[in-house]
DNA sequence: AGTGAACTCT
DNA sequence: CATGAGAGTTCACTT
């Protein structure tokens, strides 16, 4: 039997609005590129995707309403009025509905002084007498007067793409009167919504009641004399011509003139080419990538540009030539194991692509990769570096490197590492994401047609060095030229070096301290499992919470999203009179040791040579910093001693050798001394002062050093940390555990006796507002596009970003200068001394002891002189037989 | 497989 | 109105 017609009808606007409310919150954090809030269009997007998989309709269409009057305003001229005007954050979303129900391929109709109500119902009564199953969704309950046996109205509920389906007999149900009389209903009870106004003193529940007796409006008035004498009698009779008004203008015109006919509106589903194009205007990424893979290929085959390439078996110096970008493809995120799977090269007149074998049996191959004068434009240079290393060959000619490039011109999310991120971000579109080629999580392979894999490769060689040519005028013109080729670059390979050499870990000490700490964790369950009087998960802090804030009846000071919070900070406040806080603290932190210090870094040691290998994240931090993953080396614990002692393991890869760490001292506030420009602040650090110490005397009025207590110091440390991250009284009183007023006289005071520092901070959001974006010493940008939001929190938080970043940022180039140039000296100097960690403010080297002498004066010097401020800078080093006696 | 809470670092 | 910058990993729990 061939399947019944089903119309599907959608109030569009309606439903966007709802959207459009529905994701309010999320109003300023949804923009596409251009600033375009996107917020009602993706809330609209996915109510469609719900609706039309689900009632897979033969037909549809969009109605809208037209103009700004409709036939109901002659009746009526306040009809809808008090509606406030429709926020331009909305009204500028309205044009691109058109691309959005394109993409769905659905039609929209709308049709001059009538709404979209009158469509909808015009169309649903035909439908339903021509044996369609009808389903219309909507924002607004108007319409489920429409609702029948064959009709259900959908309206969509606060969630999303929640939906609460209304059939007649959900209508008789919840109100005990048929979807018809609703009108009646409105015409008694009116509704404010739409400016109905209805009988004097009657509401909903009313109105209901007096249809149960009578039926209708009509009826009701028929009868009216025989209604008992009442006040409501006196309304109903003074405003029966109001009450006939209201119910002709609720009614919904089921024959309005509507020139569409039903046979014109068959749905044939989504068209993917529009939905691709919307997707891609809107900077909806994740439905880009979550598009069904083989209508995306589809898609891709249809209006791809075909890439040419040679697929070479045998390779000889005449494939390559100096200008070449190349990309080598591991299936594996961590390039320290992952095997090779394919390389290309090529540029805009030949693409080459090979195999991993054929390349490195290859001397042209490893003459080309060597030759510095060959120059190589890349995707991820340290990537490639170090694939390359594990194959024996040192990577040359290094000239440009679009993961980095576009990292500096558009910090903003380039994390996910696919380069068809990169690419598209910058409009190229003809790279395939590596997903589609190669599928996901567990089931990443080598396709069975390795001419796919071919073809992915061309491409991404041919992407990469079209937009390297195109970023390189881009980061001229933002003068970030060297930041590229004389910081970034240079630094690429200075890091790669550093994951090669890995740091060597002492694993049967890390055995030992498995035992130890398994025995400690043990005894504190068994007593915390006796004070709460029953076992459970500890770690689980739904479970935590049950016990100590239902079972135990403490105190609840601080929510969650999901429940109940235990954070430190709250478990703190708690022990006083709780003692098994204590105990749950304690073994929180041991279990963290044990899991993520322990047995994490167990898990990575290289079992052949003892070492860990970390990898760097160049691109990800939005400062400029680098972050560590793979393991992450730059939070091992130091602050407790319990933790601490994990930095014993920690070991030079000779035996007498040492482990040597130098630290800049207090660098971020030296940083802001030199931006600022504050007297008092750059005459602290000239003088080598105790800068804690110093602001302590300055704001509690304090005149020799001496008289400054511990907890001053303490206070006033809080204070500076408060004014490097942007500064709000209600984080310093947190933090100091002291009022809200209090620490808004701190933080007065502190700029009332700094107030270059305060200048500087005023200075720096202004510009941010002015420009859109702020930068570091070295021209390091950051976009801020919320700091002229009318949000308070995103506003705020942009303009702490905007103090934050130069001053973080500009102590995250200065760290990366002085690496480059560490490594380039230590090399002159033939040192075999090494460069192994970074952490942010210090560097961490293994040396020989006859070499002590020199690298501490060498690193001094280099970290202390390659970058000079108007205050200097000061470094601090250590040494050790472990990375626990360097600090 | 993804999210949230908790913890670690500078 | 919610509340100090930048990161990563582990676990529990849900989908």
């Amino acid at each position: 039997m061939a399947d019944k017609k089903k119309l599907l009808l959608i109030d569009g606007h309606s439903v966007a609005f709802r959207a459009f409310y529905g994701l309010h919150s999320q109003l300023e954090r949804m923009k596409n590129r251009n600033g375009l809030h996107t917020n009602a269009l993706y809330g609209f997007h996915n109510m469609l995707e719900v609706i039309v998989n689900k009632e897979q309709p033969t037909h549809a269409l969009v109605a809208f309403d037209a103009g700004k009057t409709t036939f109901r305003h002659e009746y009526f001229d306040d009809y809808k009025g008090g509606r406030s005007k429709m926020p331009s954050e909305f009204s500028e979303q309205i044009p691109f509905m058109k691309d959005l129900l394109k993409g769905f391929g659905l039609q929209s109709y709308q049709l001059e002084n009538y709404e979209a109500d009158d469509i909808i119902g015009t169309l649903a009564k035909e439908a339903e007498e021509n044996g369609f199953e009808v389903v219309i969704l909507t924002g607004d309950r108007d319409l489920t007067q429409l609702a029948s046996d064959a009709i259900r109205v959908d309206i969509t509920k606060k969630g999303v793409s929640d939906l609460k389906e209304h059939t007649k007999q959900s209508i008789q149900e919840e109100m005990g009167i048929d979807p018809i009389q609703i009108i009646d209903m409105k015409g008694l009870a009116g509704d404010a919504s739409d400016n109905i106004p209805g009988v004097t003193k009657i509401g909903d529940k009313t109105a209901l009641k007096l249809l149960h007796e009578y039926g209708s409006v009509e009826n009701l008035y028929e009868n009216i004399e025989a209604m008992k004498k009442s006040k409501r009698k006196e309304y109903l009779i003074n405003e029966k011509e109001t009450a006939f008004l209201s119910k002709k203008l609720a009614t919904i015109d089921t024959n309005a003139p509507i020139e569409v006919k039903l046979d014109n509106l068959t749905y044939s589903g989504l068209s993917m080419e529009d939905l691709i194009s919307f997707y891609k205007e809107m900077d909806f990424n994740s439905h880009l990538q979550k598009l069904d893979t083989s209508e995306y290929m589809e898609q891709l085959a249809e209006d791809a540009v075909e890439v040419e390439y040679t697929f070479l078996n045998e390779l000889s110096s005449s494939h390559f030539s100096s200008n070449m970008a190349m990309y080598i493809e591991m299936l594996n995120e961590n390039y320290h194991h992952a095997e090779i799977v394919s390389i290309a090269w090529g540029n805009d007149e030949s693409i080459y692509v090979t195999d991993p074998q054929t390349a490195f049996a290859s001397d042209a191959f490893k003459a080309w990769i060597e030759d510095e004068d060959s120059s190589k434009v890349l995707y991820d240079a340290k990537r490639t570096y170090v694939a390359l290393n594990n194959k024996g060959m040192t990577l040359k000619g290094i000239t440009f490197d679009i993961m980095l490039a576009s990292y500096l011109l558009t910090a903003e999310d380039s994390s996910s590492g696919d380069i068809v991120d990169v690419a598209r971000k910058h409009n190229y579109d003809h790279i395939t994401p590596d997903e589609v080629v190669y599928g996901k999580g567990k089931k990443i392979k080598v396709p069975e047609d390795s001419a796919l894999m071919h073809d992915h490769m061309a491409r991404k060689v041919l992407g990469i060095y079209h937009l390297s040519d195109s970023m390189d005028k881009q980061l001229k013109e933002n003068e970030q030229e060297d930041l590229l080729k004389e910081m970034e670059l240079p630094l690429a390979i200075v890091l790669a070096d550093m994951e090669i050499q890995g740091i060597t870990v002492d694993a049967e000490r890390l055995e030992r301290m498995k035992e130890e700490f398994g025995t400690t964790l043990e005894s504190i369950e068994e007593r915390i499992y006796e004070e709460a009087g029953e076992t459970f998960n500890i770690n689980s802090p739904k479970q935590l919470g049950v016990i100590l804030f239902e079972k135990m009846g403490y105190p609840v000071i601080k929510k969650t999203k999901t429940g109940y919070s235990t954070a430190q900070d709250v478990l703190e406040k708690l022990k006083d009179e709780a003692p098994i806080v204590e105990h749950i603290l304690q073994y929180r932190q041991i279990a963290k040791i044990q899991s993520t210090y322990i047995e994490g870094l167990l898990k990575v040691i290289d079992p052949q040579t003892s070492k860990i290998h970390t990898r760097y994240l160049q691109t990800v931090a939005r400062t400029g910093r680098l972050s560590s993953v793979d393991p992450n080396l730059q939070n091992i614990p130091v602050r407790l001693e319990e933790g601490r002692k994990i930095r014993q393991a920690f070991i030079p890869r000779e035996k007498g050798w040492k482990i040597f760490a130098s630290d800049y001292s207090q660098i971020e506030l030296r940083i802001l001394a030199h931006i600022s420009e504050d007297d008092h602040l750059i005459k602290a650090f000239l003088d080598d002062e105790d800068i804690h110490t110093t602001t302590a005397m300055r704001v509690f009025d304090i005149d020799t050093p001496e008289k400054v207590t511990s907890d001053m110091r303490r206070e006033a440390k809080a204070v500076n940390f408060g004014i490097v991250y942007g500064i709000s009284d209600y984080g310093l009183s947190q933090n100091l555990n002291i009022t809200r007023k209090e620490a808004k006289d701190y933080i007065d005071t502190y700029f009332d006796r700094f107030p270059g520092v305060k200048e500087f901070i005023d200075t720096v959001i202004r510009e941010a507002k002015e420009n859109g974006f702020v930068e570091t010493l070295f021209h390091r940008r950051r976009y801020l596009p919320d700091i002229n939001s009318r949000n308070f929190n995103l506003r705020s938080f942009a303009e702490r970003t905007a103090m934050n970043t130069p001053i973080q940022g500009s102590a995250a180039d200065i760290l990366k200068m002085a690496m480059i140039e560490m490594a380039k000296r230590m090399k002159e100097e033939n040192l075999e001394a090494t460069m192994l960690l970074q952490v942010h403010d210090e560097l961490i080297f293994e040396v020989p002891e006859h070499e002590m002498d020199k690298l501490e004066s060498l690193v001094k010097e280099v970290m202390e002189k390659t970058v000079e401020l108007s205050v200097p800078l000061k470094v601090e080093s250590s040494a050790g037989d472990n990375w626990y006696q360097a600090k």
